[in-house]
RNA sequence: GCCGGGGUGGCGGAACUGGUCAGACGCGCCCGACUUAAAAUCGGGUGGCCCUCGGGCCAUGCGGGUUCGAGUCCCGCCCCCGGCACCA
């Protein structure tokens, strides 16, 4: 008789094993000494400690990379699989302000509860190389990093529109804007003109749209289109045209170069600077009032509105005078703020022109043929615009350029909880960086953190104030703090080399363990997150700081977990946490369940409900394995049913987690096979099986699967050998021939794999239930697969 | 509108390069064993319709096509999810 499964403590007693001998830890190579060279990073998206438990959502994940990190490590890699906090920014604090306490507490307190709740799940980590963004050691190089992005002209500070969050009062990302509302808490942004620091992400936007990756790399479609959409490259031209009444030029972007005969009005956006300088009164007072209004509000204006300037422009191609109008249609951050306006060929030209009632002129005709355009009639459309684009270029008003629709990052934040930005401003001076042997600057204590439009940090006026590191004078300190993003935008290289103190990380650890190999977390970050990252590490990779040019070679974004329907979220409030369940039917069973529960990239309802399943799994499992270990004899036979079953198994999964990346499948491949082999427990190859059995789970049940391993007579599974399909196994001497009579099946057999194609058709004409179906009549064709079938075609 | 991903039983899903009556594995449901009974456990059944119980027909969003053979390939629709969108 087996005794009881009591996962609990199962559980306690391998976890107790494995964190007192460091089982996860990885060591760096060390140079001149002689290193593995299969290795592999394995990460996962680090958690917000905003709240004092994980969610299943993040069992979902991080148990995913533990598969990996389990099955990579036994296969042979040298595998680092680390953790950490992105403890910094709004959630935490939003969650402290809730609380009523001080968010370096909060979030002590919250990492404490998770890293318990994630040692309780048995995940496979590399604790020694733990790291909180909100550790000075930690964002003493944030800082340090970002004095290189603005000695380098990849950090600026400019006034501009940018999103306004009421409710959180801080600046908020383009990137974390969704819909006009903010990511965070859902209420629309509004648009403030403010002084704020942008790093310059367009510097590398065609970059971020070649995907510079390893060989073997591989980013989903998905993303790379939500990150193309994104950046929105489109390919047209610059194109001047002449304001004599102001004796100055005025650029356009166009898509539509081979429209430029069809322009009869010239539009400016309400901001461009031309229409302060020149244009009408009335035009002014127009812009002025449109100009402050965000881009979804114009847009769902029913009517265009706009007001003529007074000026004209002349069309470089055929010396047209162009009225120039200003009208809210026209978007001062896309392009050059100018366009020329062709309403038989552009939509909302079109719509502008009849409100304001304005000509038309039709350049292309049906065929895509240049029409009314002088010397370029006849040309196709594509073709035209390559040649007019031509022709200004001689003249040098026109020249072939791309756009993008993305936007410099804007990264300063109006709140407390997040890494200073060492900046001192002197009045002398102007901006000057705090020099680095005085870094971090730390974050002070401020009587009121609360968010109040301003930044929190000012309320500190000792800390404030300051000698300017230049001259010597009064200068006071930047009291915005960094948007979180920017610590996540660097992480995963840190965790490679915690410990420094010297610099950020070391370039030769880094070099060996990046690009990350597999990295999994939400799609919701493609455009943030991911591209941020990609943005940091381009950069650092210009300044020899690193020898990539991408972070992630691989990216893998697991489904939503949704709980009545809508996805699991802290500002939804419905979080459903693993405790529950770990409590009732052990980590192993939570583990499997998650993974079981569908494809893991697709969304997937929380339901409890199929645990049962999974807990009669694990039950039948450890029943079977101690029958086959009281039975079976060691060491067995690897030969029959049972073995060739278990090495088609080995095969499945193997193939499932490393190539396919899928989870599901290999739990149902070894249900199959362990319910197979309670049938024969006492088989002379039941031992191979159990063996392989429980082998094949311990990725996804490690504790069951180590206690299992030493019931089977053995020690140390999380370090044994990935098993191998025997290859000669998988090839059968004996297969089902399936024989089809005009595509149907009509009778299968056992036949000799050996067998040639005609023996297959002699043999398959054999069959009683064939013949009846052929009815004496010679088959018109016969279609031979070996090893598989034979078809006749009647 | 443009770009990307999908649509298979009551449910989650499997079928990886066109080839084993599509539906693995699990949930749920039904039947049985054990039990005084229930739970637990174990065994069996479970796409639909028809049936003379041999089997037959229909089925992978819809309509066509290619092929000896299509969930898988091609063409045309419909629907769902995600990204972008007054972006010139």
């Amino acid at each position: 008789m087996a005794p009881r499964y009591e996962p609990q403590e199962i559980e306690a007693k391998w976890q107790r094993v494995w964190e007192d001998e460091q089982a996860f830890h990885a060591p760096n190579p060390v140079p001149g000494a002689p290193t593995p060279e299969n290795h592999w990073y394995q990460l996962e998206m680090l958690p917000y400690p905003s709240g004092p438990s994980l969610h299943v959502g993040h069992v979902l994940n991080y148990t995913m990379g533990d598969v990996q990190t389990h099955v990579r490590r036994r296969s042979g890699w040298h595998v680092v699989r680390p953790m950490g906090w992105d403890a910094f920014g709004l959630p935490a604090e939003n969650a402290a302000i809730r609380e009523g306490g001080h968010p370096r507490e909060i979030v002590a307190r919250n990492i404490e509860l998770i890293r318990a709740q994630m040692k309780r799940l048995g995940w496979a980590i590399d604790w020694e190389r733990e790291v909180s963004s909100d550790d000075p050691r930690f964002y003493r190089w944030t800082q340090w990093l970002f004095l290189k992005f603005w000695e380098n002209d990849l950090a600026y500070r400019k006034e501009a529109p940018v999103n306004w969050c009421p409710k959180d009062q801080t600046v908020v990302a383009n990137e974390y804007v969704v819909d006009g509302r903010c990511e965070r808490c859902g209420t629309p942004v509004e648009l403030r003109q403010m002084t704020q620091w942008f790093f310059r992400t367009t510097a590398y936007a065609q970059e971020l749209l070649e995907y510079d990756l390893p060989e073997d790399g591989a980013w989903l479609e998905r993303t790379k289109t939500i990150q193309r959409n994104w950046i929105g490259r489109s390919e047209g031209a610059e194109i001047l045209f002449r304001v004599e009444e102001a004796g100055e030029d005025i650029a356009v972007f166009t898509t539509r170069a081979d429209t430029l005969f069809g322009a009869t009005f010239f539009v400016l956006a309400p901001e461009h600077p031309f229409v302060e300088a020149h244009a009408s009164e009335e035009a002014k007072e127009y812009a002025r009032h449109a100009g402050a209004r965000p881009v979804e509000e114009r847009a769902a204006e029913t009517k265009k509105t706009g007001v003529f300037t007074g000026l004209h422009a002349v069309n470089p191609i055929n010396g047209e005078k162009l009225p120039i109008w200003v009208a809210d249609y026209v978007l001062m951050d896309y392009g050059t703020g100018a366009i020329m306006a062709v309403p038989a060929h552009d939509e909302r030209d079109g719509e502008f022109a009849e409100e304001f009632v304005l000509p038309a002129k039709v350049v292309i005709d049906e065929d895509g043929k240049l029409v009314n355009s002088g010397g370029f009639d006849g040309l196709p459309a594509a073709e035209g615009a390559r040649e007019i684009v031509a022709a200004l270029e001689q003249e040098r008003r026109g020249r072939a350029t791309v756009s993008y629709r993305l936007r410099d990052w804007s990264f300063s934040r109006q709140r407390y909880w997040g890494c200073p930005i060492p900046v001192i401003y002197c009045e002398r001076c102007g901006a000057v960086p705090v020099p680095e042997d005085e870094l971090p600057v730390l974050l002070p204590e401020v009587e009121d953190y609360a968010p109040k439009g301003k930044a929190p940090l000012a309320g500190n006026e000792e800390w404030m104030r300051v000698d300017c590191p230049k001259c010597g004078g009064e200068a006071q300190r930047e009291p915005d703090t960094m948007d979180t993003f920017v610590d996540s935008s660097w992480y995963f290289l840190r965790y490679i080399d915690s410990d420094n103190d010297e610099a950020p990380f070391d370039r030769f650890v880094v070099d060996y363990w990046l690009p990350v190999d597999q990295y999994i977390g939400g799609i919701d970050h493609a455009t943030g997150h991911l591209l941020y990252s990609r943005f940091f590490v381009k950069a650092m990779n210009d300044w020899g700081m690193l020898g990539f040019r991408e972070p992630f070679a691989r990216v893998f974004h697991q489904g939503w977990v949704t709980l009545g329907g809508s996805k699991m979220s802290k500002t939804r409030g419905n979080l459903e946490g693993p405790d529950e369940l770990v409590e009732r039917y052990g980590a192993d069973a939570v583990r499997l369940y998650i993974l079981f529960m569908g494809p893991a990239d697709q969304n997937m309802e929380w339901t409890p409900d199929g645990v049962e399943g999974i807990v009669r799994f694990l039950r039948r499992l450890w029943r079977v394995v101690h029958e086959v270990a009281d039975a079976a004899p060691s060491p067995g036979s690897g030969e029959g049913a049972l073995a060739r079953k278990a090495n088609e198994t080995i095969a499945r999964v193997t193939d499932d987690v490393l190539r396919r990346f899928q989870f599901h499948t290999p739990i149902s491949a070894v249900m199959e096979l362990v319910k197979e082999l309670g049938g024969a427990v006492d088989a002379p190859d039941a031992r191979f099986a159990a063996e392989t059995a429980v082998s094949l789970i311990q990725p996804y049940a490690p504790h069951v699967a180590e206690e299992l391993w030493g019931v089977l007579g053995y020690e140390r599974l999380w370090e044994a050998p990935w098993p191998e399909a025997d290859e000669s196994q998988l090839v059968r001497e004996t297969f089902e021939l399936v024989v089809q009579v005009n595509g149907k099946v009509r009778d299968r057999f056992e036949a000799d794999a050996e067998l040639t194609e005609e023996e297959l058709v002699a043999l398959a004409r054999e069959s009683e239930r064939v013949r009846s179906y052929l009815d004496g009549s010679e088959p018109r064709k016969t279609i031979v697969v070996p090893r598989k079938l034979v078809n006749f075609v009647i």
